[in-house]
DNA sequence: GCTTTGACACTAA
DNA sequence: CTTAGTGCCAAAG
């Protein structure tokens, strides 16, 4: 299994209501390559099984969405809502309440 | 197989 | 609050 697997794996354990960030799931994976996390989303995306909607930056901002397009960025910040999360001026409010913690 | 890139993180100023 | 600099590591070139 590689790293880009992997990182789907856990977005996939996301549930639902609840987001992850890309050093959490470094973390997870027992390396500090916060940025080969992104890496991995954007190339493989596979939006039908992957939420990778639900993993934001660790400082609360969104981060990206197929690339750093603002307008995937919009999108994301839709899925997100829908999955009852709040956001205020592409930052998420509640972090503490909505941060899925792996472990 | 070395160099560059990038959906990031952190600190300091 | 914003910039600027440094570190990180898998993937792409």
């Amino acid at each position: 299994m590689n790293f880009s697997e992997r990182v789907y794996e856990l977005c996939r354990k996301i549930p639902r209501g609840k987001i992850s960030t890309y050093r959490e799931i470094a973390k997870k994976l027992h390396t500090k390559s916060y940025r080969a996390v992104g890496q991995a989303l954007k190339h493989n995306q596979d939006p039908k099984k992957i939420p990778c909607f639900k993993i934001v930056k660790a400082n609360g901002e969104i981060g990206g969405y197929s690339g750093i397009n603002p307008k995937n960025i919009s999108k994301k910040i839709r899925l997100l809502k829908n999955d009852g999360i709040k956001i205020k001026d592409n930052k998420i409010l509640n972090m503490k309440n909505v941060l899925y913690k792996f472990r």
